[in-house]
DNA sequence: CTTGCATAACTACAAATGTAGATATATGCT
DNA sequence: AGCATATATCTACATTTGTAGTTATGCAAG
């Protein structure tokens, strides 16, 4: 199952907070751009039909969402597809393109290389 | 300038070989999956409209077609959207998240090391 | 108990994308 | 020279996506 890039944000939103109603949001998202509460509900729905999330309760009449899909599965997806598109399958040039290219401070070094070690270990 | 899923693919293919044709990219693609020789020139002739690429010669009347756009760069700019959109615009979860999962080789992984260790220093 | 409003539900539409058919035409072979 | 064929060009169409208008409706306040 696939996701737009809409359909993520607001999935990261959902993510972030546990659950959420359209109207919340809509105001979070309008924060970053504008956007109509309108625009937001349409995919919303749209996940619902895709059933990447739920309704969880209600309060009055406003409902309640809750991500029925969990952000480490499904980042793990796009990321597999994204290696398989942009650097052919392989994750070597991805990772070094990151460690090259983008920006990281000493600690996110040293934690890196705290993986690459442990990784080490369990190969040899 | 973005490029879709298929403009992608032939641009990945055309990176590879310096320059070719619709025949050839066409063959090409179609030992991975059943795709008609018009479908693949209509991407050539959107991708030429986009002037990721362009005609570098003819030989009677095939065109050859040659890449405008850098591989390094596409790449790079897809990289930054990518980690926008899924990571929340933090390249160090994704580094982690590829070097704890993706699959690597004891060399990949010294290598990545050394990189490490080079953008060390140069931070200190 | 009515009514305005917030929210939900439904409908619409243009642009991008993957897909390919229909048509035109230059070239090389007989 | 005429013709078959490969290649190019043009047109079309369904689906997905971002975007939002229109309509329906339940709830809260007076």
């Amino acid at each position: 199952m696939s996701l737009s890039d809409f359909e993520l944000e607001v999935m990261q939103l959902l993510w972030e907070l546990e659950e959420a109603t359209a109207p919340q949001l809509h105001k979070l998202i309008a924060q970053r751009r504008p956007v109509k509460y309108t625009t937001v509900k349409t995919i919303i729905d749209r996940l619902e039909k895709k059933a990447a999330l739920q309704r969880s309760r209600t309060e009055g009449r406003t409902i309640f969402y809750a991500p029925l899909t969990v952000k480490k599965d499904v980042r793990g997806s796009l990321l597999k597809d994204f290696i398989n598109k942009v650097f052919l399958g392989k994750s070597q040039p991805l990772a070094a393109h990151i460690l090259e290219e983008e920006e990281l401070s000493i600690d996110d070094i040293e934690y890196l290389e705290k993986l690459l070690k442990e990784r080490k270990q369990e190969l040899q």
